[in-house]
DNA sequence: TATGAATGAGTGTTCATTCAT
DNA sequence: GATGAATGAACACTCATTCAT
C-alpha cells in the first residue's frame, strides 16, 4: 500500500513501540504489524534490528548537545544568572513536553549496560555537558560572576541535578524541579 | 549433583548474569547452565522467572533505605557537617566496591520502566532519600547549622546529586566525586 | 500430617480434579497440591500415574452391570413393565444425582479411543447392557408380554436410547429422559 | 522444501494425528514432524494451536447439519418410510466408509467437556437433530404416515439411537445398524 | 521495492518420574 | 510411609533472519 511513506512508518512505529515496551521486547513483528510494513520491507531498510537500533540511536541523541541548549556566546555579565536558570529550565520544559522521547532515550541508557556502541556514545554525550558545564562557569569566572572555588566540582553538580531532574521526572517522583534548579544555578552564582 | 547448595547457587548465577547480559537476556536456561542445576529444579525455588526477579530486587533493595546511611540520631551541631560528608562518601564507596551490585540494580531500575512493581518500589525508595534529607535538613537548621532558604529544594539538590553521582560511577564517567559531594554539603551548611 | 488417610484422599482429589479438568490435564503435582499428600508418597501408593487412573477406572466400572440395575430374577409377567421403565428411570436418576461421577465416566470413555484396555474394557460393559437387555426380552416373550419381532434389534435400541439419555443430559442437552425411556419400553411392550 | 502446499499438509497431518492421538497428546511438534514443516511454519498459517483445532472443528462440523442428510422437502406420503430409513442408512454408512473423521469428530466431542466453544457448538448441532426429527415427525403426522402419540419422545428416540449408534461404531461395539435404525423407523410409522 | 512463506534457535514452563533421607 | 530436591523430555510459542518471487 504505502509506496513512499514506508521509511519513516518504520521510524514511527519502533519509536512508538520502543517508548511502551522497550529495546528488547520491542520485536521487528510487532514494528511490522504496526506499520503495516512487511518484515523483509523492513529489512530492505536496515539491515538487522541492531542498524535499524544504531538509526534510531543516532536521530535521538544528535541535538543533544550542550551548546543546543547553553549557547555560551550569548551568556553576558548582566544577562548570566538569567540565561543559565532559563536555558536549563527550557531543557527540563522539552523534557516534560515530550515525555515519549525521554522514555525511549532511558531505553536506550538502560540497554547501553549491555551494549558498548551505546555505552560510549551516551558517556561522551553526558561527559560533553560536565565539560560544558565548566567552560561556562570559567566564562562566569572570567565576567565576576560565578563564586571563586572548585569549578569542576559545581560544574558537576550543575550536570548531575540537571541530568537527574529529568531521570526523576521520568520515574514520576515529584521534584520541585523549577525551585531546585534555581536553587542549583545561584549557588554557583557570586552573591549580587 | 549439588545437594544443599543450589538455592544460593541459583541466586548467584542469577546475580552474576543479570550484571553482564540485564534481566530480560539473562534467560533461566543460562542460569541453569552457569549454576550446573536443571531448570525444573530453579523451578522448585521459585514458581515463575518473574519471582526469582522479584526475589533479587528485595534481596538488592532490603537494606537500601536512607537511615542506613544517614541515622539522624546520631548528628548533632558539632558533627553535623562532618557526618553528612562522611555518610554520604560511606555510601558512594559502596558501591564503588560492589560495582556489579550497582549494576544490577541499575538493571532494574531500566526495566521498572516496563514493570509497576518495580517501579512503584524504586519510587518509594528514591523518594524516601528525598524526604530524609529534608528531615535531616530540618534538623540541621533546628540545631542552627543549616542556612534558611528553601529547604525543600536544597534536600532534593543533596538527594539528586548523591544518587546521581552512583550512576555516572556506574557508566564510568569520571566524576570527581568526594570533591563534589562536599562541596554539595558545604553549601546546604551555614558558613563558619 | 495425614497419616492413615492418605490413600482415601488421594483417590477423592483425583477424582475430583478429573471430574474438572480430564483425565490429561490432571497432572500429579495437581493431585498432590489438593490431597496435600507429597508425590513420592502418592508413587508409594500407585507406582504410576497410569497405575492409578486404571485404579479409578475399576473404581467406578466395578459395579456397573446390567444386572445390577435390571435384577432379571425380579421380573414376572405382571410387573415387567413397569420394572423395566422404573428401573431405566432409576439408573438415569443415579447420574442426575451424581454428575460428576458421570462427568468422570465421559472423561474416560474419552480417553479409551486412546488407550487399548479402557476400550476393551468399555465395550466389554456396553455389550453386557445390550446382551443383557436381549436376555430380558427374550425373558418377556417366554412371558408373552413382549412383541415378537426382531428381539436383537430391540435390545439394542434399548441399549443405545438408555446410555444416550445419560450422554446428553451429561452434555446439558434437554431430551424428556422419562418420557423417552417410557415411549421406547412400551414400543417393545405387547399392547395389552 | 514443500512450497505452495504446507497449508493442505498441515491440516492433513493435524487430522491424522488427533485421530490416533487426541487434541491434546497432538502436539504441534508432532505435526511440525509428521508434515515436514517447521513449526514456525505452522504458526504462519494459525497463530495457535487452539485457532488451528478451531480450524479443524468447523472444517469438520460445517456440513453436519439435519437437513444435509433429511431433506424434508424431497419427503411425501408415498415415500415417507423408505426415505426416512435410507436417509439414516446412508448417515450410518458415510461414517463407516470414513471411520477417522468419526474419531476426530468423537475427540472433539470429549475435548467439549474442557471447553466451553466446542460444548455449545456440539449441543448446537445435536440439538438440531432432535429439533430436525421432530419437524420431521410433525411433517409425516399431517401427511398421516405418523402414529398419534407422543412426537417429541419419538424424535428424541430417532435422534438418540441414530447418534448412539455411530458412537457404538466406532467403539467396534456390534450393534446391527441397519436393522436397528430400520426398526426403530417402523416403529413411528403407522402401520400399513 | 516489496512480500508470503519459511526456519533454527531459543523462550518460559510443565510433565511424570526418581533419588537420598 | 513420607518427603524435599532433582531431572530429561516435552510443551506452546516467539525471535531475528532469509529465501524465492
Amino acid at each position: 500500500m504505502a509506496k513512499k511513506n514506508s521509511y519513516p512508518l518504520i521510524i514511527d512505529s519502533a519509536l512508538t513501540l520502543i517508548a511502551e515496551y522497550g529495546l528488547e521486547k520491542t520485536s521487528l513483528s510487532m514494528i511490522a504489524k504496526k506499520s503495516g510494513i512487511s518484515k523483509p520491507a523492513i529489512y530492505h531498510y536496515f539491515s538487522s534490528k541492531e542498524v535499524l537500533l544504531d538509526h534510531l540511536f543516532e536521530l535521538l541523541f544528535k541535538d543533544y548537545r550542550f551548546e543546543q541548549y547553553f549557547p555560551m556566546d550569548t551568556y553576558t555579565k548582566d544577562n548570566f544568572s538569567r540565561l543559565l536558570t532559563d536555558n536549563g529550565l527550557q531543557l527540563l520544559q522539552e523534557y516534560e513536553e515530550n515525555p515519549e522521547a525521554l522514555k525511549i532515550i532511558n531505553h536506550f541508557i538502560g540497554y547501553s549496560g549491555q551494549n558498548r556502541a551505546y555505552d560510549e556514545k551516551i558517556k561522551l554525550i553526558l561527559t560533553e555537558f560536565l565539560d560544558g558545564f565548566q567552560r561556562l562557569l570559567l566564562l562566569g569566572q572570567r565576567l565576576g560572576v560565578i563564586k571563586k572555588g572548585d569549578i569542576t566540582a559545581k560544574a558537576q553538580i550543575l550536570g548531575l541535578v540537571l541530568d537527574n531532574i529529568s531521570s526523576y521526572l521520568l520515574m514520576g517522583i515529584e521534584v520541585e524541579s523549577t525551585a531546585v534548579w534555581s536553587q542549583a544555578v545561584s549557588y554557583v552564582m557570586e552573591d549580587d
